[in-house]
DNA sequence: GGAATGATGTACT
DNA sequence: GTACATCATTCCG
């Protein structure tokens, strides 16, 4: 999912744009603790265990929303949070989501990129591909250098090197940016297999 | 019914 | 680095 566009297509025309620069993989229940899906199917993560290609949506700390992709096939219930964005279009209407911050601030952190694309839970279960709010291929993308490493702010299967980032982007979030994530870096060409 | 706990962000020291 | 805002969800009794 790196690399590719998400867009918002506000009523009113406008249209938030960004290209997604880091993001975390979770599983279904089997080996992965920290994933919502870990204990089975709840009325929040219900969801994750529909449909892929479908956005899970959920709030965070009470304060903030945090946006997934459904992935895996149906009842599989893997999800990939999007955690950082490199804002392409739109970037002044984002500052205003984002109480005026600008630049990397704008969406380098899952909470932070869900204010500045005007993403809350009407968007959860809905169809990431073809709705207001979707993902887009970009024409003309060229392979990216992605690493890999641990993800970040969880208490349990804190190991798991499920965290992916495009390399050399100032637009992911801090703890990509001090390296830390590097021990377990590799480089993977944008559409090889995995 | 109740209590603990977050896939966070920001401000302050 | 630490504090704190803030509340739905989840699990346990």
């Amino acid at each position: 999912m790196l690399g590719l566009l998400l867009i918002h297509e506000l009523p009113g025309g406008a249209r938030l744009v960004g290209r997604i620069v880091e993001v975390e993989a979770y599983l279904g229940s089997g080996g992965d603790a920290a994933s919502h899906a870990h204990r089975g199917p709840t009325p929040r993560s219900r969801v994750m265990f529909g449909a892929p290609g479908h956005f899970y949506v959920y709030r965070s700390m009470g304060l903030h929303f945090c946006a997934n992709v459904v992935c895996e096939p149906e009842g599989r219930a893997a999800a990939v949070l999007l955690r950082a964005a490199e804002p392409v279009e739109g970037e002044s209407r984002m500052r205003k989501l984002r109480g005026g911050r600008q630049g990397r601030e704008l969406a380098s952190g899952p909470g932070k990129l869900a204010q500045a694309f005007a993403i809350d839970l009407a968007h959860d279960g809905r169809d990431a591909l073809h709705g207001a709010l979707r993902l887009e291929r970009e024409r003309g993308a060229r392979a990216l250098d992605i690493s890999v490493g641990p993800r970040i702010g969880l208490s349990k299967a804190v190991d798991l090197p499920y965290r992916f980032f495009v390399r050399d982007s100032p637009h992911v979030t801090r703890a990509a940016q001090n390296g830390r994530s590097h021990a377990l870096s590799r480089e993977v060409r944008a559409g090889e297999p995995r």
